[in-house]
DNA sequence: GCCCCGCGTTGACCTGCATCAATGGCATCG
DNA sequence: CGATGCCATTGATGCAGGTCAACGCGGGGC
């Protein structure tokens, strides 16, 4: 199906998820009907997107920042099961609560619109539901491929292995080329701690030995590899 | 759809697969189709599943015993990153190769099917793709609870942990009702070391620290709660 | 019968990371 | 501009779990 740039939404023409992410499964009038239904956001880090009343009844699109989703033990203990980067898609289909809080680690902008408008589309529009199996798959690979690193790694291939993440979805154009990626850490030394199931002090530990072994630079909390 | 008793393939009758399984979502045409396509096979405890060639086209549902995925680094550490129980799908949709090997940790019984005949199906049959969404979901979250015990338990919780997963799983109506729950362990402790990211020793004294606390009791290695 | 081999257990020792504690930079605020 | 609080760094110390090594048990082959 075709269509004229003027029945494209707006709010669509210039978003990433439109190509990239779920809306892609979309023709121009389910679009429309979903821009019609949603509204954009920003929200400042550490501030919690689900869980909060209001949006537990929504779904979002990652449109820029880093979200990251985390996991708490009864004694405090935390731990970050995923990060989510433009044009991600946040929410749990089909389960009313997830055990999983999603928060902001950078200031983050979401497109999100109602759970109920999202799941009637799934029903009209195969396409979609495929989209996000895809992104489903996607995910588990990375957790999966996560697990290894924090059952079988030491702390320095952690970091090493979280740097590497990092540049490769912030700047994946340098890590392509494989030259020297440059970028600001979106996470705090205490997040990075609780993605690598490592302490800060161990953390800040293996990024000072990065550096004097010349391996990165660090200015302020950014970096080149 | 109704549907005749008699239109419904031997193969199928008993399947757990058949109701729980992918399979709940096809039609009896569709049905019989995928069964005339599949074929049952038996593989003993520690070979394994994909990659070995034959194998690599085709999707398989559990019908028993239990099939772990492990991910291997360059220097031969190993971890699990799943197990599959019955009545779960094995194979990994729209990727040719999947970086994960599928290997029987016990005797493990598959009722395997090509890849393209399952491919098309999902294409004509939404709710099909829909199954799959579902199990992926559940499968992501299972890994993430995983990542929590991978990354911020001690051993002995790690342990603990693995015993609940297992006797949820084999012995789901004792586990429901919360009394002791007894089962073969379908995994040798070196399986159990690379499935919690410990060695061998450790989760050997763990074991035996519990039989002697007189939390778990052991003969052989079989047990009860 | 004996030998071998894979699996599990147990002990002695060592180390990588956690823990505890002190300090400094930087931003916000009254 | 000192006070407060958050984040990061660095050092000193301890311990959970890894490493190395020895041994026992059961099963299969011959």
């Amino acid at each position: 199906m075709r269509q004229t740039s003027d029945s494209l939404p707006v709010l669509c023409a210039s978003c990433e998820a439109r190509h990239r992410g779920v809306c892609g499964a979309l023709n121009a009038e389910q679009l429309s009907e979903l821009a019609r239904a949603s509204h954009l956001q920003v929200i400042e880090a550490g501030r919690e997107l689900v869980g909060d009343t209001e949006q537990v009844e929504s779904y979002s699109n990652v449109l820029s920042g880093v979200v990251k989703l985390t996991k708490t033990l009864s004694n405090g203990r935390q731990q970050i099961v995923g990060l989510q980067f433009a044009p991600d898609f946040v929410g749990r289909p089909f389960r009313d609560e997830s055990p999983i809080s999603a928060t902001a680690a950078t200031t983050v902008s979401l497109c999100s619109f109602p759970k109920a408008t999202m799941e009637r589309m799934m029903r009209e529009q195969p396409n979609l539901e495929n989209r996000l199996l895809r992104q489903a798959l996607d995910e588990l690979d990375d957790a999966r491929d996560w697990m290894v690193t924090l059952g079988r790694k030491t702390a320095a291939e952690k970091i090493a292995s979280f740097l590497l993440l990092i540049a490769r979805n912030i700047d994946p154009k340098a890590a392509a080329a494989d030259r020297p990626a440059s970028f600001d850490l979106p996470l705090t030394r205490s997040d990075i701690a609780d993605f690598l199931g490592l302490t800060i002090e161990t953390v800040s530990r293996q990024l000072t030995k990065l550096r004097i072994d010349g391996i990165i630079r660090i200015e302020n909390n950014r970096r080149v590899t």
